[in-house]
DNA sequence: ACTTTTATTTCGCCG
DNA sequence: CGGCGAAGTAAAAGT
């Protein structure tokens, strides 16, 4: 099977691609660049998105993003490829026939960022002062209702009832309205509605209107803060 | 041999390693992150970069940068990569021994962005204005004596014989003074020195005073520009 | 060595 | 779809 036959088989069998070889590449596009003689990894993806990587440089020196249009072909002795998306072109001229790896990968796992909002919960719960100076939480969980699950419970520095709720990502609208819902029930269940602080990286524009009007307060929290508080707490060792 | 000899020698000799297989990762540093089970691409650079690419998605969606320390090792069933780089982690669960593909990769060649010095000059010489409104440039080639190529020889527009000097980078005090060392070749071989002018997307500040104190114009003309008006000049198509 | 700027940035969210 | 901001940004350029 030629490298062209194989390639183009694990291209539409959804394979990954890895072809290695000296080449010569030219892009141009938004830019241009030129690069000369030299061995390289080209990797094309099943989403058909195609890099060029170096021997060194974490960095690839041309790529292509996803949905780009891949095609392999020979001019002469040079073996080709032409990966096209817009009016924007990467070609890479093999000058000798590359190595072609294929490689069959599965992989639906769900890629989570920083720390969980469990870890930031847990970090609030080792520092309190995260949220609030003199907030003390209670340690044990607390179920709103049949609504959902609160993040954090306690009482602020004036003793008031306050519930935290804690977001990875910026809170938008239906984060506030999720809140607001939970405080419905809780106020009910208490006779009134208890303090309501929503902590997280930052908040949308319309978020943050409805977090006015509601007189719920907002206190910036990322997960990155989190997660040194709790490597402060727990020490250096990485519990992997 | 097994894959930790395998992997081993491969980085002990500079080659390019990529491996293969059913992983779990976990990366602490900066922030952190977790990605379950699933099957990914491992690459290790000669200069101890790590990536870790998924099946689709033109990003690693982990990754070390240059001069990490990485080890490789088993605990229990796994087969395991450690890639640390200050506090920052990344640690890499093989759960079944990965397949090791190892790349010996030569690449020394210069990768150019946007145009060279020789595609600037053909902008230039297609589109004086680049350099100086009513700048008539000659279209041969012309030695300064022995010391080397002028890039353009022309005259301005009050007439006055005038040398540019092309940089695709920012000029510094060096390229200044082989500029100056042509201009006193040319002042012999003339009679009297030339007008000059430094065309190069910037200066460095030593540069930009000794330019001052030679009496040399400067003028900021960026390899990108040129690009565009060579790709308008000669058309969208790809001339690769 | 440190700081600032750039990028074919990419990625996410908002309007 | 354009615009704005953040990124484990990384890498280059200037100081």
């Amino acid at each position: 099977m030629t490298w062209i036959e194989k390639a183009r088989k694990a291209l539409s069998n959804g394979s990954v691609i890895v072809l290695a070889g000296r080449c010569i590449i030219h892009y141009e596009g938004r830019a241009a660049s030129k690069l000369g003689e030299g061995e390289r990894l080209v990797i094309i993806k099943k989403d058909r998105s195609i890099l060029v990587h170096r021997p060194t440089g974490h960095e690839p020196v041309n790529w292509q993003p996803k949905k780009s249009k891949i095609e392999f072909g020979e001019e002469d002795d040079a073996k080709i490829i032409r990966a096209t998306r817009g009016n924007e072109l990467l070609k890479i001229y093999f000058l000798e026939e590359p190595e072609v790896v294929v490689f069959d990968l599965l992989d639906d796992a769900e890629f989570e960022m920083y720390a969980s909002e469990a870890e930031m919960k847990e970090a609030v719960l080792l520092e309190p002062n995260l949220v609030e100076d003199g907030f003390t939480p209670f340690q044990e969980e607390r179920r709103a209702g049949r609504v959902g699950r609160v993040d954090v419970f306690g009482i602020d520095r004036e003793g008031k009832l306050t519930v935290v709720e804690l977001k990875r990502k910026s809170a938008n609208e239906e984060d506030v309205n999720q809140l607001r819902r939970y405080l419905e029930v809780l106020g009910q269940e208490f006779g009134r509605k208890p303090r309501a602080i929503l902590a997280a990286p930052s908040v949308t524009r319309t978020a943050a209107s409805l977090l006015k009007t509601s007189g719920i307060d907002f206190k910036c929290l990322t997960p990155k803060t989190c997660m040194e508080v709790l490597r402060k707490k727990r020490g250096l060792d990485f519990h992997v």
